[in-house]
DNA sequence: ATGGGTCCT
DNA sequence: AGGACCC
């Protein structure tokens, strides 16, 4: 039923949709040197992987990792014994009683290995989207480019899998992906022996088609798709929620028309679907069901929020709000303290038990942080969280009349509005106006060759995760300065404080003066 | 669901 | 402030 054979139009509008060129070029030549290089970048089990580098005991053990009463992820000997992701732990244990249990709710690591993952990933190409805390897409466009300039096609395969394909050999139109996936195994190669962590990729031209096809061959492998297979993955799929970007929302809406699978949505009538939708939403996830995706990978930097929070059976006095709430607050003004930057919203969420159980739906309100607090949050100081305690209060009786009886089942603080608290200048421009008189050389990383190293056309006293923050458009105006000129700028190099030019790690990992971004991209 | 995150309306 | 999406 879900077999597909005529429907070649489909992937016509995909390869022209992903062509930077116009319209009219038609030629094989110009499509293959248009596409991106776009890879996907996921972590086998990761809360599970990050228990069992710090507990090696636990290695060939059946291991779930637990949040409350929910096993959120499992290692893969628990699979085989037939445990998997989000069962109860009761359902868990009954189907595999040695089950090891860790408990996972206190995400600290897992966010700490996550950020080592992204900033390793960057310091070989500074294009690195996070989604989630184990996935990572790359667009790896340009270093293909490069290293076909330098690479005979003779020279090349394709490294791991590909798409329906037992073998493939590498001709011009395929060389950019086959270099993709070598690239790809130096990723994972290099987080695996830096990190000790192992993870599938993905290889094709746009994020939607990475992220599909990485998760075709698992865990520890990795899987390249070629342009003309896109409408045999796209039909694989069994229904449209496995679509990344059309959710359970979408679903719905998308069932009540008729639509149940991916290819229900290829052939569906546009103008009906933007008469539902509206046109931007329609064509795209009309693009979607297609395997078009044209969204850029766009640079993670520091995160945008820091929240905490907790679930429980039941919070229904004023007191026991308060304390749950002290706990929360202590924790991220903590995290916000060593983050470095300054909060400038508040908000406090809250989740209400009702037995018409209207799809888990929070309450929130927030609330500016007065500059008193601000600053407290920011240098460490233990005033910070009764303040914030007070603000917590005031917004929740904004939420609840405490007068009433209610029932919570969970509480989540939230600070917002981060802002790098730089004496006077944006924090971007202050990088630049930073004088270094001793250029620093610059190191290779572990096994990383000379040749690869990421920051090939960035000068040598340029630190490269400070580059990496940069707006994608400030990156290409930049290096394309470069390119032609000398380096006009002067950067503190990351790797100077080895000569003693700068801040060690120590006192970078913990100052409060070291700057917000190289904190989550510094090792600690 | 859990304990996070993102961006858009 | 809520809603959609992602893990």
């Amino acid at each position: 039923m879900d077999t597909d054979e005529e429907g070649d139009n489909d992937w016509d509008r995909s390869l022209e949709s992903d062509m930077l060129e116009t319209e009219g070029s038609s030629t094989d030549r110009v499509t293959s040197i248009s596409q991106r290089v776009i890879l996907h970048i996921d972590l086998d089990c990761f809360y599970a992987q990050v228990e069992m580098i710090r507990n090696p005991a636990l290695r060939n053990k059946p291991l779930g990792i637990q949040q409350k009463y929910l096993i959120v992820t499992c290692n893969y000997v628990a699979r085989e014994h037939g445990v998997n992701k989000l069962m109860s732990v009761t359902d868990a244990v009954e189907k595999c009683p040695q089950l090891v249990l860790v408990k996972g709710e206190d995400l600290t690591h897992y966010r700490e290995m996550s950020y080592k993952v992204t900033e390793l990933l960057m310091s070989y190409c500074p294009l690195v989207e996070r989604l989630g805390f184990d996935e990572n897409f790359m667009d790896v466009t340009e270093m293909v480019e490069r290293r076909l300039k330098e690479t005979c096609i003779s020279d090349l395969s394709f490294n791991g899998h590909v798409y329906k394909h037992e073998s493939m050999a590498v001709d011009e139109e395929n060389a950019r992906l086959a270099v993709g996936s070598v690239i790809a195994a130096e990723m994972r190669q290099a987080i695996f022996s830096t990190l000790g962590l192992t993870g599938c990729a993905g290889i094709a031209n746009n994020k939607l088609l990475a992220k599909l096809v990485a998760g075709t061959f698992k865990p520890n492998q990795q899987t390249t798709l070629l342009p003309y297979s896109t409408a045999e993955l796209m039909s694989s799929l069994t229904g449209l929620i496995k679509v990344p970007g059309i959710g359970y929302k979408t679903r719905e809406k998308l069932k009540a028309l008729g639509l149940v699978s991916v290819r229900d949505l290829q052939l569906y009538s546009l103008a009906d679907l933007v008469r539902e939708f509206g046109e931007v939403t329609a064509k795209r996830i009309q693009n979607l069901a297609c395997g078009i995706d044209d969204s850029p990978v766009t640079p993670a930097g520091p995160p945008q929020s820091l929240s905490d929070e907790d679930s429980f059976k039941k919070i229904s006095t004023l007191e026991e709000v308060q304390k749950k709430t002290e706990e929360l607050l202590t924790s991220l003004t903590e995290r916000m303290h060593k983050d470095g930057r300054r909060p400038h919203t508040f908000r406090l969420t809250i989740r209400q038990y009702t037995v018409t159980n209207r799809w888990f739906s929070r309450e929130s309100r927030q609330c500016p942080i007065p500059n008193h607090t601000g600053l407290k949050i920011t240098c460490g100081s233990s005033e910070a969280v009764p303040q914030l305690l007070g603000l917590s209060m005031k917004l929740f009786h904004k939420m609840l009349d405490t007068r009433e009886p209610f029932h919570l089942t969970l509480l989540n603080v939230c600070f917002s509005n981060l802002q790098a608290k730089s004496s006077s200048k944006s924090s971007i421009a202050s990088f630049f106006t930073q004088k270094c008189p001793t250029t620093t050389q610059m190191t290779s990383q572990q096994q990383v060759s000379m040749y690869d190293f990421p920051y090939f056309n960035v000068p040598a006293n340029v630190d490269p995760y400070v580059f990496s923050q940069l707006p994608a458009d400030v990156q290409r105006e930049l290096l394309t300065e470069w390119r032609q000129q000398k380096p006009v700028l002067k950067i503190p190099s990351k790797h100077s404080h080895k000569t003693s030019s700068t801040r060690d790690k120590k006192s970078a990992a913990k100052g409060s003066q070291c700057n917000n971004i190289l904190k989550y991209f510094k090792p600690n």
